[in-house]
DNA sequence: TTGTAAGCGTTATCAT
DNA sequence: ATGATAACGCTTACAA
């Protein structure tokens, strides 16, 4: 069932049928309505293929991300489909498992496939590859601070405001022996995070006695990080971890050695997760945008892709920031409870 | 950059470059080298577009499924996207918020892009929705038992036996009285599970003494539900909740009111989370496949767009069973710990 | 082994 | 308001 056979039967010529479709409001509106009759009762949809041969738009867009194990990139995910889906865009989804070969090929079939724009999510392909895509006149944002130096398109969380943040609420509550566990996964986010951890403890009021440590993101990470430190009598007053699984295993290491939370050991995350509420005490940790973060980035890079000026135009950057939900495993008294800016 | 202007600086003919790209095995070396040497310097890439116009084939699946919001769906995700991308294929990920409104417009959009088959997950579109699409020739399998009885291809978990392995794991370790409670957004599981549920109890060597109640899948839900169950006195010795997170809610609700996890409340769930093993006591659950569903749904799906006749033929049905992952939610005492059969 | 040319199903530019 | 017709970039008989 092709454009021609629609024409012949409704007794009119193709270039009216496309007329139909594109332009209806150039069509007698008799004409119109036998078409659409014709149309209906045929089952007719128009040849995407024949249509985007003409049209240069896919209008189809690719996300790039390393994995799909944690609620931050979903909800990043669900962010960008939204706004894709809104402009009559459909996204493919591209997961890599963190890997430059899987970005590398994804990136490759999404080109192929004239995908009308990318999104990169902390992105591990050295800059000539990015430069060769957008040498074909593919816009692309990234999402996360990667080679925001270069000229690129990028939207964050700002890590090193909201692990400042953190520690100072730390801080605030009086905690003077203050430890940071990182990501071992994690590259240029550790970096932020260690950042603004230091920064503010060098604001802190009274010397700070601080250490950095390094951990698989895992709860087994974080259990394996909390024995070894229980063992060499090094565990601190106050810690801070990268993920919010780290935190629940060092929780639950704390409890097999009769480590009481808050009274013994704060600890709080820089990332949160939707059983947090759930474990006891209720871990304070980062709340990230996530959802807006891929809204703001979808947006960008429609902006990018409807304004081709504005896609070749100089770098640009947007910044999201974090806020803290406050709960009770750092000895939080007051009655915030939640959602602190 | 196109075909005709690689023809030209190769001075071979477009159809020679055409067979470069389609059957190189027919091009002399020579030329197919100096072909390769042109395309690499011009960075060329066929436009998919013409391609497709004749050749009738995209290379391109959608995975229609309700929420992203389950690990559960993330593993079958996963193992579709596993299969397809093995197969040179790519997937639109399309999530409808569990809207019919939504899969209907994924649907179309879908037809329209000429996506080479279709998985629905726990579709909720009637079935002449259905019948139109794969009256267009387009091969769907379903996730899921809906509509098991017509003539589809379907793909799912034996919630059945999944419910009563769990009911009888519970029987087993001595109690009496069991209480399920159900998810008020599943349909058909739901009945599955009550039925399998029902059909444990049957076998019980004593009589059982049971109820059914139905809640919220969410923490909240679970919450809910126990207190009210306490304040009515009415909590029983043993329950099997529909969710990980019902299960949760349960728990901390039993928590706050003194009642001791599994002296008191021996709990299971019949789904399993990645902190089922952090909670205290760790909560025993059912732990289902997804990744292999979701891979050997798309296995069915490749079989049919492959083999036509076989996408014509009678229904098909794959049943996948789960596995008890026992932990200690229940009081079990033996040693196995996890992933029973 | 290579080239010529006819499609594939649209859109858009001219005419009418 | 409508109709011819030339693109769009590719594949594939068929011819050489």
């Amino acid at each position: 069932m092709n454009i021609r056979k629609i024409a012949e039967r409704a007794g009119v010529s193709v270039a009216t049928i496309s007329r139909v479709l594109n332009h209806p409001d150039l069509v007698s509106p008799e004409t119109r309505e036998r078409v659409y009759a014709v149309m209906k009762e045929n089952q007719y949809t128009p040849n995407w293929f024949a249509r985007n041969l003409t049209q240069k738009q896919t209008r189809t867009i690719a996300f790039i991300y390393p994995s799909n194990d944690s609620t931050f990139l979903q909800a990043v995910a669900d962010g960008v489909e939204i706004v894709a889906l809104n402009k009559k865009n459909l996204v493919f989804l591209c997961h890599t498992n963190g890997t430059a070969e899987m970005e590398r090929e994804y990136l490759e079939l999404m080109v192929q496939r004239n995908v009308d724009g990318i999104i990169l999510f902390s992105s591990r392909l050295p800059q000539e590859k990015i430069e060769q895509v957008a040498g074909l006149g593919i816009p692309c944002v990234h999402i996360g601070r990667e080679g925001a130096d270069t000229e690129r398109k990028n939207c964050y969380i700002n890590y090193i405001d909201a692990a400042a943040k953190l520690t100072d609420h730390m801080i605030q509550l009086g905690y003077q022996q203050i430890y940071l566990l990182l990501d071992s996964m994690l590259v240029n986010e550790a970096d932020e995070i260690k950042e603004g951890f230091e920064l503010a403890a060098s604001k802190a009021p009274t010397k700070l006695e601080t250490d950095v440590y390094v951990a698989d993101r895992s709860m087994q990470g974080g259990m394996l990080f909390a024995h070894r430190m229980i063992q060499a009598g090094k565990m601190p007053r106050a810690l801070i971890t990268s993920s919010a699984r780290q935190a629940f295993g060092v929780m639950k290491a704390a409890r097999l050695a009769g480590i009481r939370i808050p009274e013994d050991l704060a600890i709080a995350s820089m990332t949160d997760s939707s059983v947090s509420t759930l474990v006891d005490p209720p871990l304070t940790a980062v709340d990230r945008p996530g959802k807006r973060l891929g809204m703001v980035t979808a947006r960008m890079l429609f902006d990018c892709i409807e304004n081709r000026e504005f896609a070749t135009q100089n770098a640009q950057h947007v910044e999201l920031l974090a806020k803290l939900a406050i709960r009770k495993s750092c000895g939080n008294r007051k009655f915030i409870y939640e959602l602190f800016e």
